[in-house]
Formats: structure tokens, C-alpha cells, sequence
DNA sequence: CTGAAAGCGCTTACAG
DNA sequence: CTGAAAGCGCTTACAG
């Protein structure tokens, strides 16, 4: 860890090149309507080069209005690998438009002020609705918040794709396997409700349990006991233990009891049996959300209120 | 989405309460060595919290020139399960210290600029060591980067302590599985050498291969033949792969092949037979970054050139 | 064709 | 006890 050395500014730069300040911050932004000779225009780049000069970061945000900044509030629940993979995509989507998206984790204990006032974002985008009155505080210091028009409710057609899965499979009696994970209930509540809508349309039983690890065993045994078949999970690490649970119960997958995950991540693909699992169209859901926060600093209404295009489907692996 | 509404400032406070602007920042920053009546005080909080003032971040950086950000570039690999619950903790202790820690992705594709001239921190700690002349550009812009006094050579202990387990438990003939994810092979090539030596010392033979999931099974057949009996992994998916591998050639785990993982991550436990394996002092190493970030910070050396408490030590489970 | 000046929102010596 | 003024580093009308 060395000293930093004294920053070169824009009226460094001007001394050296021997104009004004306003010549340097024109030539250097390429301001259009300018007449500033090539040779004059040479020389400031020159001298800006030579001296590393970079703008002041704060003082242009002070002076635009604008710093470029995307801020996206995770979730409490901790992150699974599907934000990520998203949160990815539109981190890059962002950057091309020449924003920057930054996170902001979940520990807000209160010392460090809230991500958004240090960074005085343009834009925040938050993965779940936020508070009324913390949406309100937000837009008070003139940051624009995106306000998904879905609430979880719409991001359940997985659960179909899941149980039309099983059900396609001669599955007629199902279970469906919930989590714990403090603050993912609401969502974990949504898709077990979409779970029953789905099984009463198709005409099979539903079961549900919320699994962990020292209860999986003893679950998968009252499940089998009422006949279930076919297991939907919230997840891929619950149905990973729903998988360890059958497997040490000495069932046979998937004869005797077909598992489905959600997510497909990389341990879907680790386990054996291998599992079947849904899998989201990242790539379109993260350029969704790049494209709602790049319409929002436009200053506009977001482009469309279409839905993003969560593209949910089944892969078939060896566990259904 | 709203339009933002015109956010209120140190003016508009000192307006609403009939006093200058100097007044208003005494009272709010609770400025030492002011003598300002109780009565002032009051009216200058109450009429703040009326138009809810908060003071322009940026305003405030580029006067104070400190920013109370911490920047954490993330390394080109994945991110895996160890490294983020190290700055979970880091971010929580640098929180209670008041300050911000953001961590930056690997996209730089170009257009946005680096995120350290964005958002102008006071500290730069990256996890992988950055090419000089990149550290040299951000201390040009007069923010520190924090060094690790260690590269990856001197993080390699917990390998001693694979081997070591797989040898106390009889295993005489070794082999360790790495993996090609781009970006670490530095960091694999130091295990590997590591464990070589280890396994030098203890006299046991030791093979090393690359394992993907499509030659997988190959290597688990090639390394039986070879007499192996024991695996010490990269990560606890390489091992999963092995696992798996093992378990599809009919090998009982752990008596014909034992396996041991590396970071503890989630899928250990989910897998059956449950994964042995590497867990480090997470909660240790957080702080130790977030010391070395506020040690730089108020301006002097490093705290302790000590190396952090990795404290790798084993997990003991099913397949080994 | 180029520079002097105002101003973004704040903090902090310095006068009263 | 409190306010006027300078200044952080930039951008951008506005004069020459």
C-alpha cells in the first residue's frame, strides 16, 4: 500500500497546454459546437494523457445530475444463482449503455448510510417491491425508482411447467416441497398456491411440506405413505434433499419417486440421479431489467408493461 | 414510477429556519466547537426532518474527499460460496464502521467506465492481485489500493490439511482433482504443486488430473487402475463430479474410493454419500479484509502484516 | 476561435 | 453566538 499521489484536475491539465479550463472539459467531451483548432485539440489530449488525468467523478455527477449509476437492492433472502446469472447479463447490457450497475447486499445496520445516498444512484431498481415510505425517501432525493408492475404472483408459471412435467409423466399424485429460508416465504407461498390451482386444473392430488434437512427423510416417508408419486420442489438444494432422503429411504429414482427442481443450477447436473429442473431464460429477463432502468434515466415511462419474457422450461434429466 | 420531486437542500433548511447555511451543516454534522443555541439546534433538526434533507453525497465527497466507500473488484472466476460469505462479513463490520462496501463485477467491457472513477472510493481492495499499472491508475485518481502482502501460494495450507486427512485414514495412493475454470488456474496450479509436496513429505504417491463432467468416469477408471484411493478436490463441485462418477462405476464410497472436498459450500451436505471437506474461518477472514480496508483508510500501514486466520480445517462426513 | 464567470451542494476557516 | 465567503472539481451558458 503506497501514498496516493495528488490527483491531477482539469486546470492542471489547462496549465500544461497552456488554455483555459473550459477548452480542456470541451476537448475532452468532444462538446459539439465548439470551433477548437486540431492542433489546440492535440495538445490538451497530449498533456491530459501525459498527466493520467481523469475526471472528478463526484464533481461531474454534481455538476450533471447524473452519475451513470444503476443501484439494484438485492434481496433479503440470500441469492440464489438465478439473480445472479440475471443480475449478470444486465450488468452487462448496462455497462454497453454506458451505466454501471452495482449491487447493494443486505446488511443495512444502520451505521454506513443507506447504498443509495453514498452513491446517489440515477436509478434504483430493486428485485422486491420495496417499503412504501423507503420507495418515498428514495425518490425525495431525486433518484428515479423502478417499481416492477408484476408482483411475485406473476412469476409463477414455473410451477406449471413443474407439475404438467410430472403430470405428463403418468404422476397423479404430487407433493410439493417448500423451503425455510427466512424471507422467501411470501414467494415460497405464491408458488405452492399456483401448485394447488395447477393440480386442481389437471386433476391430481397435492401434498405439501416445507423441507429441511433433518425432516426430509421422515417427509419423504408420509409422502409415500399417502401414494405421492411425483415431487415439485422450490428449489434445487430442497430437491437435492428430497433426492438424498429417497435415496437413503432405498427408493428408486425416479420409479418410485420422480423429482423436479427449479433454477437448474450447476447441482442439478451434479447429482445422481441427475435432476430435472426449470430453467429461465436469463439472458432476456437481465436485458429486461437493463432496459427498464435504461428507459427510466431516459426519463420515460418504462418501455413496455409487458411482462419479461421468464421463457420457464423443463429440463429433463434423470430424476423424473 | 414517479418523477423524481426536486430534492431539498442545505439552503432550503436554512431558509425554513431562518438561518445561514454554515448553521444548518454545524447543527446536522453536530460540528464540535460551535456554540449554537438549543433553541437554533432544535428548529435547524426539525425543519431537516420537515423537508427531508439529506446532504448530496457527491457534494459532500468532493468537499471532504472522501467518499467512505470500500471498492472490491471481484476476481474473474466465479465467485464461489467461501469467498462471498467472507464479504458478507467484511461488508457487515465495515457497515458498523460506517462504511460502504461494493463490490464490482467482471464485466468491463468498456463503455461505462471502471467502477473505482464512478463511485470514487477512498479504498480499492482487490481479491485478486491487480496488474501494476492498473494499480497505478487507481492511485492516480488519490484512492489507496490495498495490497495483499501474500499471493495464492500462501493460501494453499488447507490442501495440507486434504492430504493429511486421506492419508490418517490410510490412504497410501492419492490423487487430486482440478478443474478448468478460466481464470483460476494459477490458483489450481499452487494447490496441485502443494499438494505434490504435501504428499512428498508423507511418502504417498499422488496423481493429479483435470476433471469435466464428460471425463469424469475416465478418470475415476484410470486412477483405480492406477491404485488410487483417495481424491482431494479443488472445490466441492469437482468433487461432486468425482463422486459421481464413482457412484455410476459401481465404486462404494467411501471404502473403495474416498473423496474430500474443498470450501464447505451447501451442495456438501445435499450430496449423498454426504461430502467431507475443506471449511475455513469465513467470519475471521471478513474481518481481517475489512481491518486492512479501514487501516488504509485512516491513512496509516496495513494493521498487522500477519496473514489472516484461514483456519482451514476438515468436516468429516460420509465419503471419506 | 477562446476565456472569465457562474453555479452544482456542500464544508470550514474566518469575521463579526 | 452566527453569517459571508472561499473553495472542492467540474460543466456550460455567455462574452469577447
Amino acid at each position: 500500500m503506497t501514498t496516493p499521489t495528488r490527483r491531477s484536475t482539469a486546470a492542471d491539465v489547462a496549465a500544461a497546454a497552456g488554455v483555459s479550463r473550459s477548452t480542456v472539459s470541451f476537448v475532452l467531451n468532444a462538446t459539439p459546437g465548439q470551433t477548437i483548432s486540431d492542433a489546440v485539440r492535440q495538445r490538451v489530449r497530449a498533456e491530459a494523457a501525459r498527466l493520467g488525468y481523469r475526471p472528478h467523478a463526484h464533481a461531474r455527477a454534481l455538476v450533471s445530475g447524473a452519475s451513470r449509476t444503476v443501484l439494484v437492492p438485492l434481496p433479503e433472502w440470500p441469492v440464489e444463482y438465478v439473480l445472479r446469472q440475471i443480475l449478470d447479463e444486465a450488468e452487462a447490457t448496462l455497462d454497453d449503455a454506458g451505466y454501471t450497475l452495482v449491487t447493494s447486499g443486505r446488511h443495512h445496520s444502520g451505521n454506513a448510510r443507506p447504498l443509495w445516498e453514498t452513491l446517489q444512484p440515477d436509478i434504483v431498481l430493486p428485485i422486491e417491491r420495496l417499503a412504501a415510505e423507503e420507495a418515498a425517501a428514495i425518490r425525495e432525493l431525486g433518484i428515479r425508482v423502478v417499481e416492477f408492475d408484476s408482483d411475485e404472483t406473476e412469476y409463477v408459471e414455473s410451477v406449471d411447467a413443474q407439475v404438467a412435467h410430472l403430470v405428463d409423466r403418468g404422476h397423479r399424485v404430487l407433493a410439493y416441497a417448500s423451503t425455510t429460508v427466512p424471507g422467501m416465504g411470501r414467494m415460497s407461498d405464491a408458488r405452492i398456491a399456483r401448485a394447488r390451482r395447477a393440480c386442481a386444473d389437471a386433476g391430481v392430488r397435492l401434498q405439501d411440506a416445507v423441507v429441511e434437512e433433518s425432516t426430509a427423510r421422515f417427509v419423504v416417508r408420509e409422502w409415500r405413505r399417502a401414494g405421492v408419486t411425483g415431487v415439485a420442489s422450490f428449489n434445487d438444494d430442497t430437491a437435492a434433499l428430497i433426492l438424498g432422503a429417497a435415496i437413503r429411504e432405498g427408493l428408486r429414482v425416479p420409479s418410485e419417486l420422480a423429482v423436479i427442481g427449479h433454477d437448474d443450477s450447476p447441482i442439478a447436473r451434479l447429482l445422481v440421479p441427475s435432476l430435472s429442473s426449470i430453467r429461465f431464460d436469463t439472458t432476456g429477463l437481465g436485458r429486461h431489467l437493463a432496459a427498464l432502468a435504461l428507459a427510466a434515466a431516459a426519463g420515460g415511462p418504462p418501455p413496455t408493461a409487458q411482462r419479461p419474457p421468464t421463457h420457464a422450461r423443463v429440463v429433463h434429466r434423470e430424476s423424473t
